[in-house]
DNA sequence: TAACTGTATGATATTATGTAATACAGATGG
DNA sequence: CCATCTGTATTACATAATATCATACAGTTA
């Protein structure tokens, strides 16, 4: 499982191997059932504290993202979580506004930022270009 | 100057306060040289304490959104700060990609985080509707 | 039984967040 | 000059988040 972390950014390496998975999951490079490497594999992989990739996957679980199974391992749940509406929207809502705020204080237009937008999908999810 | 924030969010409450000043400005309610409310009195309206007021400052002056000026108050700084483009690509796009990744695990589609993203702009940045 | 799996606990360290009290220095109007 | 604003600095304190480390316990399976 590739999987790249910035050891050196100010945002926690648990929040980027999160939203590293959740990334693969939506690429659909990993399906619903597929098995995750394990708590002490990744902690290998990743040159993490075992007690560190646990808690990774602990926040995964808690967010219905994976399912962990003593004995077993841990593996990528069935498809999106069931949240309502409105707590979608409020949460999307709120990442969306930081987006736009962020780039309109840099000077750009929201044309600008929507580009950006669809470039990330098109480059990191869809994998075109 | 309207600032709300939410005591009970697991959002630090400093980083609240700095996203609703850049909304300000952002929405031009707050322009270049306009003054702030001085450290003591924003920490009245916002109940927090005045050595947080100040960080909050501090975090914005650091980003070149305001300016402190002691003996006289703070200020809103003039236009976008200069960072390079590549930069400010690599800061928006991480921002981006982690919006879609979120929506799409949530089992929207690129089409509703793109009317999610237009609809914050119209309402909350635009005022209409 | 051996060798995997996730899980739990306790200790330690650092950083972020937030409050609180106090003090210092710059600016300004009376 | 001086009182009263302004930002700034320092110290102390508390709590939570982040991350490491060692050890132990329990489930699964070849």
């Amino acid at each position: 499982m590739k999987i790249a972390l910035d050891y050196h950014s100010s945002e926690p390496l648990t929040q980027q191997a999160i939203l590293q998975i959740k990334l693969l999951i939506v690429k659909q490079v990993l399906k619903p059932g597929d098995r995750l490497p394990s708590v002490r594999q990744l902690a290998k992989d990743l040159s993490l504290n075992p007690t560190t990739t646990n808690r990774i996957f602990s926040q995964l679980a808690q967010e219905g993202v994976v399912i962990q199974r003593p004995g077993l391992g841990v593996f990528v749940a069935d498809g999106p979580t069931p949240f309502s509406a409105e707590y979608i929207n409020n949460v999307l809502s709120r990442q969306a506004l930081g987006l736009l705020v962020e780039g309109l204080r840099y000077g750009l237009d929201y044309e600008q930022i929507q580009a950006i937008l669809e470039k990330q999908y098109d480059c990191e999810i869809r994998n075109k270009k």
